[in-house]
DNA sequence: TATGCCGATGTAATGGATTACATCAGGGAT
DNA sequence: ATCCCTGATGTAATCCATTACATCGGCATA
């Protein structure tokens, strides 16, 4: 009874017309007569038919889907961008697929499974990490293949982007808490390599140094933008004896991480010191205390590199090396609540 | 220069054999002489042949990857869920599309394209509130699709399932409690309808029974998971005169937002109310306090589903609908820290 | 009436890999 | 020497939708 699902041909049949009648109907409806255009979607009804993407993907060398690179899917940071894409993509009719690079960082052989040649219609690449020669030359989207960069990007690597500004960032964070008072204030970074780090390091001197305050080394503490990264930094903080009373940290899940730490320690935020995190994520507002921190517009990341992929896709390869790669970037905000106050 | 990529064709031709012969080198590398065998590999290195993933779907009547129907991206819970079921199904050369279904459930409209045919091979359901009938009937994956529930379920679609055991569960949250010296203990459900709010709320029920404690109405609040709900809770705790001294929440998102929310009013755990979470996020024990909480194997779960779902699309689909549904139920533990004591 | 053009539709090639079936060569058995 | 069998390989149909090109009918203009 239930042979094979019936397929355009079935449908021609039963509408009384060729098969590039019932094709041109879907997928151009206005050159078919409205006559026949009704036979077609009656005939479509009354067989159930349903469109093989995968035929026609073969036929239009599409894949139909983009990829996106994240580093870390643990990282809740990302969720709400993965939605912004996710809503675009599949308004415009892409399948979306997520995939962590944190397995491929350290097994170098799975990667260029990712990036098999019409496996993928585009990339957007949330992590900066990515080896960049993997990423030009071995896996096949060679250097021509639609990529945007969101979030993070790879300096040598020139493609549109969609970012923060975060040294800017970086600084508002800083020049808040020498708005209350603070004149010794430390910094967690991320990762060494990783462009978001640098950029807010290098904001937070900024900052520091034009509020006439020190820079010091031993209050530049390391991190990885994990929960226990900024444990490990709190520990750092008090083992050592002239301590900063106000800190910023490069991401929420350290300054949780962090904050969490000491309390532990029965150091109590921020009445002892005062935190400053970057990120703003949803439970930002409900810790405790809840998190001053830098806002990140973090749906409009991922929309906007969306969409920005999506040009990227319609615009013909000539075109598309020719053109400067746009780089959008969209405005943060400071949020501040209840873990900065005047220091001690 | 760069024509179209090289396709098998180029390879047959390179290699001095046919195409049939390129194809079984590469899905069945045992039916070819060894001589034949490296000529084909070692034409497939000289011209950069990759295959084409779209024409292998569509003889092959597959799709090549599998849909996960997540409730809520932003939900940090399903994060690790949905790296085990990665794992497991990139290993075994499958795509993961990942889906929020939270925008489907208002926009029906939208829900049948993500279930066409040959669009995925298998499903793997995280949601157990979806329209039922549209699972079944409407969209493709007609009632022989492949597709197993992990996490939630749906008690009328007989299903492959991968859960814990979660009356039991909070079962164990509240004699934890009761162990404690807690003799009022109140419970915070998630949405309504949710199979997970039931079995927790009957299991809190259970353990309040046994253990000879009132079942107090006004002491089981209504929440929904998220943080904003766990806040919402909170004022309900606090307007309400006769207060329970002990809480078990459904979820860990909805504990943080009940903690913070009074910590803004001044009243502080475990000192003034203790609370168990359920979740074990990653948050859970660097939050303030940290979080006395049920711990769920989330990447086991993620793990077990995929395999399930694979072991699932390899049986043919007569043997599948004969056979009964397994059920996996994996453990979970309670995970004591620093939110609960006992009774002020 | 003949010519030309346009809109609507059909015909058939195409995309790339898979696989049922056909073929062929070589070894073993009689 | 003949026949059969087996392992290796080739031939060609197939999966389904798309689309360049061909065709056809009808209307308008000369």
């Amino acid at each position: 009874m239930t042979g094979r699902p019936p397929s355009i041909r079935d449908v021609a049949e039963v509408a009384g017309v060729s098969t590039a009648t019932v094709s041109r109907t879907l997928s151009n409806p206005d050159v078919v007569s409205e006559k026949t255009r009704e036979s077609v979607f009656h005939a479509i009804q009354e067989t159930g038919y349903r469109l093989n993407v995968t035929a026609r993907n073969l036929r239009r060398q599409e894949s139909g889907g983009i990829a996106v690179l994240v580093p870390n899917l643990s990282n809740p940071f990302f969720a709400r961008i993965l939605s912004g894409i996710a809503e675009i993509m599949s308004e415009a009719g892409y399948n979306v697929l997520i995939t962590d690079t944190s397995p491929m960082s350290h097994d170098e052989h799975r990667f260029p499974e990712y990036f098999r040649l019409n496996q993928t219609d585009g990339l957007i690449i949330l992590d900066g990490m990515l080896n960049r020669e993997l990423l030009l030359n071995r896996g096949a989207p060679d250097a021509r293949a639609p990529m945007v960069f969101a979030c993070e990007w790879i300096d040598e690597i020139r493609r549109p982007t969609v970012t923060i500004d975060n040294r800017a960032a970086s600084e508002m964070a800083v020049r808040h808490l020498v708005r209350l008072g603070h004149r010794k204030i430390g910094h967690v970074g991320g990762p060494p390599d990783n462009v978001l780090t640098t950029s807010r390091r290098d904001g937070t001197r900024e900052a520091l140094r034009a509020a006439g305050l020190p820079v010091r080394a031993d209050w530049f503490y390391d991190g990885d933008f994990s929960l226990d990264s900024g444990a490990a930094a709190a520990r750092s903080w008090l083992a050592s004896k002239d301590r900063p009373t106000g800190i910023h940290l490069a991401s929420d899940e350290m300054a949780m991480g962090f904050i969490g730490e000491l309390h532990r320690a029965q150091v109590s935020v921020p009445q002892d010191v005062s935190v400053v995190g970057f990120d703003d994520l949803e439970i930002a507002p409900h810790f405790v205390p809840p998190l001053t921190t830098i806002h990140q517009p973090r749906i409009e990341i991922g929309r906007a590199a969306a969409k920005m992929l999506l040009e990227r896709m319609r615009t013909p390869p000539q075109d598309r090396t020719r053109r400067p790669a746009p780089r959008v970037v969209l405005p943060v905000e400071l949020v501040e609540r209840l873990s900065t106050a005047p220091p001690p």
